[in-house]
DNA sequence: AGGTTTATCTATCCACTGTCAAGATAATTT
DNA sequence: AAATTATCTTGACAGTGGATAGATAAACCT
């Protein structure tokens, strides 16, 4: 009854429901990420996304692969702005890691802590390892094996994930570059002979 | 009709909806939680729990204290088993933080990467303030400060959460005592002056 | 151009969920 | 023994994800 409304065919559906989904997880996180909600944000009937993601689940892994694309570029975006030597590098990273965390938490948690998204994903398979070589080639430059890998990845994450969930009353409180100065020593600390 | 089969009033219904709602968690996940499906695994209607607990966050808010108990059961149980030095029990502890995202992810996930559980409830806050109490006591033993902690912690935590949803191939395919020497080592790592 | 196929979206239906309200039952108190 | 309180059941409601069938529009053919 309301074909004057709105073209019976969106156009670009899929985007517009990726976007509407971001942001509600954003608002609502995504414990309480409902299919409906999104459909309806993005103007269209409740059904509409099955046919661009399937189910509920395939629209969350659809997201988290853009969360890895974002991801990356926190990483990168410090990455410029530090001087070009491996150590630095891998430094900025870390902080990159724990700025995704803060300024995009449900993404994070979609990411590291939701068993929605579909993990045998090829897509998603591909924007992980892509993640994941990331850090490698980071660790690599500076000459660390395995296990300083590990060490790293530990501490930015862990980092990353308390910090989010407002654990670390210490590192809340303080200034932005105090934080970034601690989160630089602390990541400096696991890197191999104390680079 | 069936008031023969079972008395109308259950007796400890509170605990045998814990247990209950343990098993669950470990069986479903906890994003497909439901508390109606609890309700059935205690042979009991489905708006029993409400009596008890409130709502379905309630529920989870409980089991998040109890898990708790269990999180600081595992650090305990490597403690005793270790040497009495300062460090040695601090590395007990990180130990026993990986086993307990090891043994109760759900649980783990519950309390560290889940927004259900009420974080103002006083039983949680006191619980949460007791396994950090016991982080804070086990770094102040072996002369650290603040940084040194957020340190500890944050190794810890980033090696229990990156292990326990299989992100660490190398780790996962080692075998147990292989492991725990690695997160010993990883551990003393963040630890100052390298104990 | 006209007709057919294909992609996209809507409308309905179902089983399940959490929460609420009203009533039934049993334990406790007085 | 009577009244009060705690515990549990039943039934209802709106919201959820998913499946299906139908409507609409675009693309693709001769």
């Amino acid at each position: 009854m309301t074909t004057v409304d709105r073209p019976y065919h969106h156009g670009d559906l899929r985007s517009a429901l990726l976007a509407a989904a971001e942001m509600e997880l954003a608002e609502r996180g995504i414990e309480a990420f409902s299919l409906r909600s999104v459909a309806k944000r993005a103007g269209v009937s409740h059904a509409a996304p099955a046919h661009h993601f399937g189910d509920a689940n395939g629209l969350l892994t659809a997201l988290a692969v853009e969360g890895h694309r974002q991801f990356l570029a926190c990483q990168r975006r410090r990455e410029v702005a530090a001087a070009a030597d491996p150590a630095a590098q891998l430094v900025a990273a870390g902080l990159g890691y724990v700025d995704f965390a803060h300024e995009r938490p449900t993404l994070f948690r979609l990411i590291f802590a939701s068993a929605r998204p579909k993990m045998d994903d090829p897509d998603l398979m591909a924007a992980g390892g892509a993640s994941y070589q990331h850090l490698v080639d980071q660790v690599t430059a500076i000459g660390g094996g395995p296990e300083d890998l590990v060490a790293a990845w530990a501490m930015a994450h862990g980092l990353a994930d308390l910090t989010m969930s407002g654990r670390f009353k210490m590192i809340s409180t303080m200034d932005r570059a105090a934080q970034d100065a601690m989160i630089a020593r602390l990541i400096r600390r696991v890197t191999p002979e104390g680079i």
